[in-house]
DNA sequence: CGACTGAATCGTACAGTGTACGAGTATTGA
DNA sequence: TCAATACTCGTACACTGTACGATTCAGTCG
C-alpha cells in the first residue's frame, strides 16, 4: 500500500519529466486545483465532478486521489486557493484602510467565484480565512476595541460581509430571470403590492449599500473618542 | 401521457381510501414534504435522496414524480413550509416590536432547521419569504422610511439575520469538532495568535449579539425623530 | 353488467456520481 | 540489476435523479 501524500509533505512532482503518456504536462496539486477552479467559475458547484476534473487535465479519473484525500478537499482546496489574501505592499494609512481593503477584497473574491459565498460557511475555515481573521482581530485591537468586545465585533463584520455577498450572488442571476421573477411578483400584486411596487428584485444599489453599512458599522464597533 | 399536476390545481387524492395496496396512508404533498423536512431534520442536506424519501412514506421511489416535478420543487416546498409566517393575533404594539418578532421568528426557523439558512440563498424566494419580505416592507414605511431608503433599509436587514444565522449553523457543529479546531489553532499559536487568544471559535454570545447588532441596525437604518 | 377514462402507483433501465481496490508503469537509489 | 518509491489508471460497486411504460384502481356512462 503506498503512502499518499495527501495531507502534507512531498507531492511535489520533481522533474519526473515523462508527462501522462498521452502528452498533458504531469498531474500536481496546484495543476489539479487551478484546474478546478476553472471548472467551478465555468460551470458550477454541481458541474464539478471528479471524472470532469481528471478529463480536463487529461488524466484517469482515479489519479486525482493520489493528490487529494477525497473531494471535499478538492473544495476546500479551492476555496482556499480563492481566497488567499496579501496585504498591499504600500503602507495603508491607519486601521481602517487596512480593514476596509481586506474586507472589500475578501467580498471581490467571492463575487468573482460565486460558488465560493455559499461554499464558505459549510466548510470549516481554512489558512486563507484564518489568517484574514486574524488581519481583522489584530487592527480591530490596534483601533482601541477592548478584548471584551473582540469576538462580537469580528463576527458582526463577518455576519455582513457574508450576508451581504452571498445575497447578491444569488441575485446574480441573468437579467432575464430577474424579469421574470418581477413580473410574477406584479401578477400577484394584490398578495405583494408593498415590494411589487418597490422593485425590489430589480433595483439594488448592493455596491454602494455595501461600503455604506460596512462604514456605519464599522463606526459602531470601534470605541468613539 | 397523463397530466401531472405538479404545479398547480387539483392533486388532493379526495378518499381514494384503498391506500397504497400495502396498508400505510395515501401519498399526498403534505405527507411528501412534511416527511422531507423531517429527514433534511434528522439526516441533512446530503441524507435526502428520492428513494430514501420515498421508502419513509412506504411508496415507490417514482410514485412521488406524480405529486412532485423533481427534486429541487421537494427542497422549494419545504423550505417554504419551514418559513411559513402567520404573525402573531395579539396586536403588536408599534412597527418595532412587529419587525422585531417577524425577525426572530425567522431566525428562529432556520436555526430550527439548520439546512435551510444555507439553502435559501440558492433557490428562488418562495411565497413564505416574499410574505414576510413584504411585511418588512410596509412595516417599515410606516415606520417613516422614505421610498427612496426602502429597498437599501430592507436588504440590510435581510443581509444581516442571514450573515448572522448562516454564520451561526455552521458552527453548530459538535463541541468536539469546536474544541479539536480550537485546538488545531493553538498548535499554530505562531499563525495566528490574535484570534487563538481571543477563543474566536469558541466563545460567542450569538442571541445576545444578534439582539443587540440588531437594534443598533434599526436604528441607523429607521428617521431619527 | 361491461367499456372506458383518468388518477395514481411503481418496476425497470440508463447515465452519471464518489471512490475502494489492486494492477500497472516509470524513476530513483543501492 | 534489483528493489523501493511515486504515481497512474481500469474496473467495479453502491448510490443518485429520473424517463418511460405497464399496471392498478375509482368512478362514470351506456
Amino acid at each position: 500500500m503506498p503512502a499518499k501524500p495527501s495531507g502534507a509533505s512531498s507531492r511535489r512532482s520533481r522533474s519526473t519529466g515523462a508527462a501522462t503518456a498521452s502528452g498533458g504536462p504531469p498531474l500536481s496539486l496546484e495543476r489539479i486545483i487551478a484546474t478546478a477552479v476553472e471548472l467551478l467559475d465555468t460551470q458550477g458547484v454541481d458541474g464539478l465532478s471528479m471524472r470532469r476534473l481528471a478529463d480536463r487535465l487529461g488524466a484517469g479519473a482515479m489519479s486525482l486521489y493520489w493528490h487529494v484525500g477525497n473531494k471535499e478537499e478538492v473544495f476546500d482546496l479551492a476555496l482556499d486557493a480563492v481566497l488567499a489574501y496579501g496585504p498591499p505592499e504600500a503602507e495603508t494609512h491607519g486601521w481602517r484602510a487596512s480593514v476596509v481593503h481586506m474586507l472589500e477584497d475578501w467580498r471581490g473574491a467571492m463575487l468573482r467565484h460565486p460558488w465560493s459565498a455559499a461554499l464558505l460557511p459549510r466548510r470549516a475555515l481554512g489558512p486563507s480565512m484564518l489568517g484574514r481573521l486574524e488581519l481583522l482581530s489584530q487592527t480591530l485591537l490596534r483601533a482601541g476595541v477592548a478584548d471584551a468586545d473582540l469576538n462580537v465585533a469580528i463576527w458582526s463584520v463577518w455576519n455582513y460581509v457574508m450576508g451581504a455577498t452571498i445575497t447578491r450572488g444569488s441575485f446574480d442571476r441573468s437579467p432575464d430571470d430577474l424579469e421574470a421573477a418581477q413580473r410574477r411578483l406584479t401578477e400577484l400584486g394584490e398578495r405583494y403590492p408593498s415590494i411589487d411596487r418597490s422593485r425590489l428584485l430589480l433595483d439594488s444599489d448592493w455596491d454602494g449599500a455595501f461600503k455604506k453599512g460596512l462604514d456605519l458599522l464599522l463606526d459602531g464597533l470601534t470605541p468613539k473618542r
